[in-house]
Parts: structure tokens; C-alpha cells; sequence
DNA sequence: ATCGTCAACATTTTCGAAAATCCATGGATC
DNA sequence: GATCCATGGATTTTCGAAAATGTTGACGAT
């Protein structure tokens, strides 16, 4: 049994190797990054290690400087508003269209999607990263079925590699332990209000969602620079 | 003297040349990318070309598949129009933004950047490459300045692939002689509204100017498939 | 003391060839 | 005749080393 998936280019476990790494944070921001270290993590030469970091580079999750290498790109109070504020703008019009054309499959997919993702405690803290991990893939699921029939391949392109990009500062905000939040029910809002129709509503449900979640990590930036 | 800037990498040097063919055409859509041919156009070795690749991958200008290379990504009427639709939305937003936020610098980089667009004749045809190349620069620079101060970088950033990915479409129009309309007189009337900061007339005329456009593109895909 | 120069070193970038994979062709079997 | 499998050539992908570039620190001049 391999220890991970093989894609069919060494490349593409390389990506998904320092993705992972960079999104859980164990390459940590800011941090240069030595093909020498890498080829370690990867277990590859340089070309397929260098070949991931040129796409991880053009989606944002890590910066070059000519002949200088990587490394992982920094995180800031301001990123994360402005990622917070595009994908309100984005999801939002998505979620509005996949109202507008979604038919009863759309419905039925949204309702499966939301149930796999609320039968998994979020806040457990006893299987940490095998069960988080797991809700995470739900929770991508269920933003990604939420504007799959907006019909512009555009938009959900967008929407994801904002989804993605905002991964880091999300699982910042679930260290946080005592939220005021119930995210369950943010999420069954948002999934109501779309299947009743209720384009405004459900538009406003997801902006809200988000800006919670941008809040709880705003809060959480403050207190670490009080330290 | 080169015969072409040198960026601090061949690599670098790899993806520009390629992007320009690209937009140019002299690749043509769908058309098969071998090395062999890459490397002889760029005059290096198979690393470089193949990290430009990679690159204009992530952009979404060619496509790559496991162990088959790559090619040129097809146009279509259908991705036009979701281009088009995903502008009005974004650039409408940072205009927004942009006219809300501006300050004097930027109303007069804004007319300065009009200026020299308008200065050049757009459709004269006698000195087609070099004028042309320089009025897309100018036309670029005038869309970029008119979000500049929107205050988001990631609006920038997506507007600005937009812009680029809508390149290959925008050239098609231009081949198109005769058009009822005065590309000018549409800059002037968003530039306007915008110094006036009529933020709603102005992102009314922004997505007008985008819409004819796409129009203009589509009416040319018909009359190319009636062929 | 400060600044600039110049080695020696560390690291990235690029090369040219080897390895892996795909695709077309042809021959054997049912 | 159709299907399956092997074989060869074409192409991509990966490797390991060479070349290029950046960095550090010592040394000498101002």
C-alpha cells in the first residue's frame, strides 16, 4: 500500500505535497523554501519540485524571487479581509445564479452535501487532524455543489482558488476555541434559503457567513501581536 | 542591441515569448505544443520551456495532459461571453470601489492615460503590428489605472488575468472593419463619469463597453461558422 | 571606522541525456 | 473479420551534473 495517492506525474504529488504542507502549516509563512529540503519531503529531484512551484507561485501560495527560490507566501490582516470581501463579491453572484438555474438535482445534491458535512462535529478535538481533514473536504463540498449551477466555469474556477487561498486562514480561526458561532446552522441558512428560492436571503446568509469567519480570525490576529 | 529584453530568467523569457505567440495567434487555438519546436522559437533548453508551460497552464492560455503535453486552449463563444460576464462583475465592483475611494493622483493618472490612448488611431491598419501592439499597451494601461484605487489587490489581480485572457478575443474584433461604434467616445464616457464620480453611470458604461465587445466577437464567431 | 572589492561558498537555474509513457503498426488468436 | 497483445518510434517527463547567480566574510583603501 503506497503512503499517498500517486498522480500520474511526479510533479503533481510534488504540488500536492507542498500544498498540503504549506496549507496545514507545516511549512510555515514567510518561510524560504531549499529545493535541498524539498527534494527531501518529495522524495524527487529538482525538476519536478521546481515544476510545483512555479503553479503553487502562480495560484499565490508562494512567491519567487529570480534566482533567489521561494518561499511560502506571507499571511496579513489585510489578505485576509480583501480575500473575505472578493469572495462576497464572487460567491455571492454565483450563489445568485445557481439560484436562479439550479433545478431539483442541484437541490438534492446541496441537501446531501449539507447533511455529510453536519453529521461530522467540526469542534471535536479528540481525532484532530484525520476527522478535520475529513470536514474540511465536506465543507469544500458543500461551497463548491452551493454554486455549481450558476453555469460559468469562470466563476467557480475563481470561487475555488479563493476558496483555497482562504484555507490557511480558516484553520487559524478553528484553533480559537469558544466562538460565539454555530457554524451548522450558518450553513443550514444559507442551504434553505437557496432551495426556497430566496436569492437575497441566501446571498446575504453566505456574505454573512464569510464575514464571521473574517472576524474570528481578525480577533485572532489581534491578540497574537499582543503577545 | 537584443532583440528582445531579457527578463532575469530564460524561463521568463520562455513564457513571454510564448504568451505573445499565443495572442498573436501564430499559435493557433487547440494547436498541439511540442518541445522540440518551443525550444527551437526560444532558443534554450527543455527546463525553461517546460516551467513557461507550466505557468500559462495555471493562467488557463494552454492545457496540459499527463504525459501528452500540451496545447493552446480553444476559444469559444461560450467562455467569451462568461469572460465578459465575470469583467461586468469584477472590474464594475473595483471601478466602484475605485471611484469611491480615487483621489486627484488618480483622476489625473486616469486623463493621462485616456490622452495617449486617444492619440492613437486604433484602426488604422497601414502600420498594423508595432501602432497596434502600442495601442493595446495604452488601452491596458487605462483599464489598469481606472481600478488602481479601488483598494484591493486581489480585485487587481483577477481584473487584470481577465483582461489578458480576454486578449485572444479582443484581437478577433479588432479584425472586424466596419463597426457602429467610437471605442473612443466609450473610454471618454467612463473616464468622465468616473471623475464626476457617477459611480453608477460609470459602471453602467464600463459594462456597456465590455458588452459591445462581446457582441462585436460574437456576431464574428456566427459568421465563421456560416462558413 | 566605513566603504568597497574580491574571493569562496551556498543555492538556484539550466542543460543534455536517460527513463517513462504514449501511440501507431502489425501479427496472432478466436 | 474483429480483438488482443507485443513491438518500435515519437514525445514527454525526470534525473544528475554543469553553469549561473546570489551571499557571506575577510581584507585593503580612503
Amino acid at each position: 500500500m503506497k503512503d499517498r495517492a500517486e498522480a500520474r506525474t511526479l510533479a503533481a504529488d510534488a504540488y500536492a505535497a507542498i500544498h498540503r504542507a504549506i496549507r496545514s502549516g507545516s511549512l510555515k509563512p514567510g518561510q524560504r523554501l531549499r529545493f535541498a529540503e524539498l527534494q527531501a519531503l518529495c522524495g524527487m529531484s529538482v525538476s519536478p519540485v521546481r515544476e510545483a512551484l512555479v503553479r503553487l507561485t502562480a495560484e499565490g501560495f508562494t512567491v519567487s524571487d529570480d534566482h533567489r527560490g521561494f518561499s511560502v507566501s506571507p499571511l496579513s490582516v489585510e489578505e485576509l479581509l480583501d480575500i473575505v470581501n472578493a469572495r462576497k463579491l464572487l460567491e455571492g453572484e454565483a450563489l445568485r445564479l445557481s439560484i436562479e438555474h439550479g433545478d431539483a438535482e442541484w437541490e438534492g445534491h446541496l441537501l446531501a452535501a449539507h447533511h455529510l458535512m453536519a453529521r461530522l462535529p467540526r469542534e471535536r478535538d479528540d481525532l484532530p487532524t484525520a476527522m478535520r481533514e475529513d470536514w474540511e473536504q465536506r465543507h469544500a463540498d458543500f461551497h463548491r455543489i452551493l454554486i455549481s449551477a450558476c453555469g460559468s466555469p469562470i466563476l467557480i474556477e475563481l470561487c475555488g482558488k479563493l476558496f483555497v487561498r482562504a484555507d490557511r486562514y480558516r484553520r487559524m480561526s478553528v484553533s480559537v476555541p469558544k466562538q460565539n458561532r454555530d457554524v451548522v446552522r450558518e450553513h443550514e441558512r444559507i442551504m434553505t434559503c437557496a432551495i426556497e428560492r430566496k436569492a437575497e436571503e441566501a446571498v446575504e446568509a453566505l456574505r454573512d457567513h464569510y464575514q464571521q469567519t473574517a472576524d474570528a480570525v481578525e480577533r485572532l490576529f489581534q491578540t497574537e501581536e499582543a503577545l
